[in-house]
RNA sequence: GAUCGCUUAGCUCAGCCGGUAGAGCAACUGACUUUUAAUCAGUAGGUCGAGGGUUCGAAUCCCUCAGCGAUCACCA
């Protein structure tokens, strides 16, 4: 060990150390480049046959963070994004000078490494080092390694300790990562669809029930609501006829509670398509769903816990009003009076506002009495019209609308309906909306002006689809937490 | 927003009915050398989340605050 590093056993300190003898022996501890030629999960698949004690003659350069290391540097393991090898450093192989930088080597250094190919007796793969290379110096002390990285605070605050720590980390926002380009991939070229991108900063907030967030543009003097939905703008282009199928994946933002299943934050697809309705959306939904569990494990079972659940489409499909009276035996479309039907609710334990009209007392009987049981994908139909100001009134029935939800382990994973594009109904909906605003609803809708006139103009009969994408990851990846989906989660701000 | 719980070394965790701080990993000094959480011997490392209180004495009991978690409420 060189004199500065000498007999400090601060961890931090001891970095700093090594640091200042990397420089003083002429090496740069960040490095401007390295020529990296191959990477350590291809080297372990090519060479994945070879025998065991095999030596060969094929050099590979590779660069990693160091993630252990044992006898002294006589094995390092590193580690880049597609996997984990050995690197063997051996007296009779490898040249002194180069023995001599272990000296300065911590765990999460990050090197690079240019050496021969061979298998260890005991079947690991290595690389017997002939050049060393220090690329980055570390000074922060990895977490533990056996253990990883436990507490969840901290997971969150500090991901690259974590992503460097856990590999189940890395793999669910891999798979999330995928999925969603995945999910581009299946609606552009099954659906015709055309990414585009909508305002986040809303005059009007519009397009879901919600708490927004507001901000403040200074030069224009004018507050805004971070949008709450796409839905307003997006119909607006199916209206210019930008494309007959437009969609965008974007960031929401509500203003509500934290808990495992809310981020402040969260990521959305909404899609319009026209000449479809609620039913080919619920098609796109089964089939697209059971898509991204073929290409993710190759079956349409996946598990989650203990629970296994079967995406295969066709999902079963359901009414809202038939799951009531399958869970309570009552039978609201025979109960339409909007009295009654509070009446009843009460009777079956649910909380009811004196200012929600029949189609919300609905809602909430749902709710509290057959949703969580949902466990198996279900598309969830022809909801109350009073709960779905921007869906088209049902054609059987002017109480309900063309409207479904479809659930997965109890969460609402997707929303959807046959478009109301009929401008006189929509002013309606929107000044009812603004009525339950003014009675205390503040996630009630405003009107929204402009977008009545578009509606003037002529939306072409459109089906619309939505759909949660960090819920959908979760339960792709057995994740029981939204916040394992999202790379870095809303936390308050350490004081 | 409410209730309950957690916070001890860089990391993972012990620490009982109040008696003055422990282990493993990481670090450091050596030994050993084809290891797989390498092994062996030794060294160092702490304002016990912050502040206040009770007490001869507080990591431990009480209060306030902060962050985090679980459940509930709101919601996707």
């Amino acid at each position: 060990m060189s004199d500065t590093a000498k007999n400090i056993t601060d961890p931090i300190e001891a970095r700093y150390a090594k640091l200042e003898e990397a420089k003083k022996r002429g090496m740069n501890p960040y490095a401007y480049e390295f020529k990296r030629e191959h990477k350590a999960g291809d080297v372990q698949a090519k060479y994945k046959d070879l025998a065991d004690g095999a030596e060969t003659e094929d050099t590979v350069v590779v660069a990693g963070r160091i993630v252990a290391m044992r006898n002294d540097g006589m094995f390092i393991d590193i580690e880049d994004a597609s996997g984990k090898i050995q690197i063997f450093c051996h007296k009779a192989s490898t040249p002194a000078e180069e023995l001599e930088k272990l000296d300065l080597f911590d765990l999460g250094d990050i090197i690079g490494v240019r050496g021969l190919v061979r298998r260890t007796p005991r079947g690991e793969l290595s690389i017997r080092a002939k050049e060393i290379t220090l690329l980055t110096k570390a000074l922060h002390p990895l977490p533990e390694k056996y253990h990883g990285l436990q507490d969840i605070e901290q997971r969150y605050r500090q991901r690259y300790l974590d992503l460097i720590a856990n590999e189940d980390s890395r793999v669910t926002l891999r798979a999330r990562s995928k999925i969603i380009s995945e999910i581009r991939k299946f609606i552009e070229e099954n659906w015709d669809g055309v990414e585009v991108e909508t305002p986040i900063l809303h005059g009007i907030m519009g397009g879901a029930s919600a708490k927004p967030f507001t901000t403040h543009h200074n030069a224009l003097d004018n507050d805004f609501y971070l949008r709450v939905a796409p839905e307003l703008h997006l119909k607006r282009l199916i209206v210019g006829g930008l494309a007959d199928c437009v969609y965008e994946i974007g960031r929401l933002f509500r203003n509500e509670g934290i808990s495992i299943k809310h981020n402040p934050e969260f990521t959305t697809i909404e899609l319009y398509k026209t000449y479809t309705d609620y039913k080919d959306m619920m098609r796109l939904t089964e089939e697209l769903v059971q898509h991204l569990a073929m290409m993710l494990y190759g079956t349409t079972k996946i598990k989650f816990g203990e629970k296994e659940i079967d995406v295969k489409a066709p999902w079963k499909r359901a009414t809202m009003i038939d799951l009531v009276k399958e869970k309570t035996g009552v039978d609201f479309l025979t109960i339409t009076d909007r009295d009654a039907a509070a009446a009843k609710a009460k009777e079956l334990g649910v909380h009811v506002e004196p200012r929600w009209k029949w189609g919300e007392i609905v809602l909430a009987v749902f709710e509290d009495k057959a949703e969580a049981d949902l466990i198996q994908p279900i598309h969830v139909i022809d909801h109350p019209l009073d709960v779905s100001p921007l869906a088209k009134t049902h054609r059987d029935n002017p109480i309900l609308t063309e409207r479904f939800e479809s659930f997965i382990n109890g969460w609402e994973i997707a929303n959807a309906f046959t478009e109301l594009n009929d401008p006189v109904e929509q002013r309606k909906r929107f000044e009812a909306q603004v009525a339950a605003r003014e009675a205390g609803d503040d996630e009630a809708q405003m009107l929204d002006e402009d977008f009545v006139t578009a509606l003037e103009v002529g939306l072409a009969p459109t089906g619309g689809w939505g759909m949660g994408i960090d819920r959908l990851v979760m339960l792709l990846t057995d994740s029981h937490n939204i916040r394992d989906v999202i790379c870095f989660p809303t936390l308050k701000p350490k004081k």
